[in-house]
DNA sequence: CTTTTTCATTTGCATATGCAAATCGAGCTT
DNA sequence: AAGCTCGATTTGCATATGCAAATGAAAAAG
């Protein structure tokens, strides 16, 4: 661990010690500035650092651990996990692995690309103004070759420059944006709707028939990082969670 | 605190002293034998009884108080906490406040109820043996007068015996079993089909129309409660939940 | 060169101690 | 009787200390 690392983590004087630790740390893990892998300071030093004693470090520490935000080993040290790939309901967070998981193959089609300003519609999804640079790309997704799920998506270009030079040839926007963006909120939105002729046509499925209509908006801190429309047959799918009053289990 | 209650709090000897403590007065909660508002005893009565330190019973009754199980004031002592009343999405657990938040007035009629041996068929959406005796109801919601949702419900009445003395004309079964069960898990699912002509005609939809179909199942440990089919005229509903990726939010 | 042993580092757990903050109630004052 | 003060109870936070368990790395043995 360098010096550089362990001088990023400063506290606030806000609230109990062990808290202010806990929290200085999270967030840097939570802005990135500490991807995962990256080793934490152990706790003696932690401790000269921020002139606090062992006990009160390792508080701070060992609830970031129960958080999953940290894997904690002996000797070895502590180090930032990875973002849990899946979480409760709903994480159906890649296509492709939604699709290998029932046994069928996967693939898809990118249907239309447009980079540049927002149309207003967008705009309005996305809670953005209208002056944003986003990528739109509409793409379908099948399974053993049969139509799975239309996506339509923006993705919010000043979060994620890198999109500009992504063609999503090898690897779908949702799994994309998994390992180039770090999100720390998101919504979920679930409705059912009768598909419309257009999107009908492209599902094989009867114009009017239900279908499950899936919002979801990502968001880093306060930055929005993307909007999808994700619209599955009704009755081919099901979304099933199961929690405890406590939390999801 | 009696010392009948005390006396309660049993180790089992397995793990880290506090962890024992910890899950030792949690069960006593989730098994309902110090319901909500139970006065917890102090950190002192369970040093002396448990024989362990004020800082080890303070961190198992810390932890507690962050998974929101217990409530603890300085001076006032601990108390079992409230479940909360919704969790994360798909919490939909009060019709009746539902509609409430949406600013409409509420209403139900019940449709049909039967008593007795399980059908198959609910037998099977029950996983439970078809000799099992469940309450048996059918019933709709109405916000200001407008058919609001269509519920189809079976309590299995091992679990929860006094439903057979309740007739659910002052409250609707999701709310009379929130005050009279304690539940541990439930599993959600969520599609979305096309409503039955008869199912259309009472919720005063067109056949064929989409609808979102919410099928909850709930348990206390290992035993189930009740499992519940709520059909929701599309369009008019969304279900919304906020994530964090290290929980919901 | 490989295997084994030992050592040092790091986290995990439990205790004892001291003080601070909140607040319920009893007793006192007015 | 109403309001106030003060003390006792209970939780919250921080520290110092000691030992145990895990394990990576270096040293020793073969």
């Amino acid at each position: 661990m360098s010096s550089t690392q362990i001088d990023a983590v400063t506290l606030d004087g806000a609230g109990p010690l062990y808290d202010q630790i806990r929290r200085a740390i999270r967030d840097l893990i939570l802005a990135g500035t500490w991807p995962p892998g990256t080793a934490v300071p152990p706790e003696h030093a932690l401790m000269e650092k921020l002139d606090a004693s062992r006990m009160t470090v390792h508080r701070a520490l060992a609830q970031l651990a129960r958080e999953g935000l940290i894997t904690r080993r002996r000797r070895s040290g502590t180090i930032v996990a990875s973002p849990p790939a899946s979480h409760a309901m709903l994480d159906i967070l890649s296509i492709p692995q939604e699709v290998g998981e029932l046994g069928q193959a996967y693939s898809c089609r990118i249907l239309q690309r447009r980079d540049g300003k927002a149309p207003r519609e967008l705009a309005a999804r996305f809670e953005l103004g209208r002056s944003a640079n986003v990528a739109h790309l509409t793409l379908l997704h099948f399974a053993d070759g049969a139509p799975h799920v239309l996506e339509d998506r923006v993705i919010h270009i000043a979060t994620i420059p890198q999109v500009v030079d992504e063609s999503f040839a090898q690897t779908p926007p949702g799994d994309w944006l998994l390992k180039h963006s770090l999100w720390t909120q998101a919504e979920h939105a679930i409705s059912a709707v009768a598909a419309e002729p257009e999107e009908a046509e492209l599902l094989k499925i009867d114009p009017g028939a239900p279908c499950l209509l899936v919002e979801r908006r990502t968001w880093n801190q306060a930055e929005p990082i993307t909007a999808v429309r994700l619209l599955y047959p009704g009755g081919r799918h099901r979304f099933i969670g199961r929690f405890g009053p406590y939390g999801a289990v």
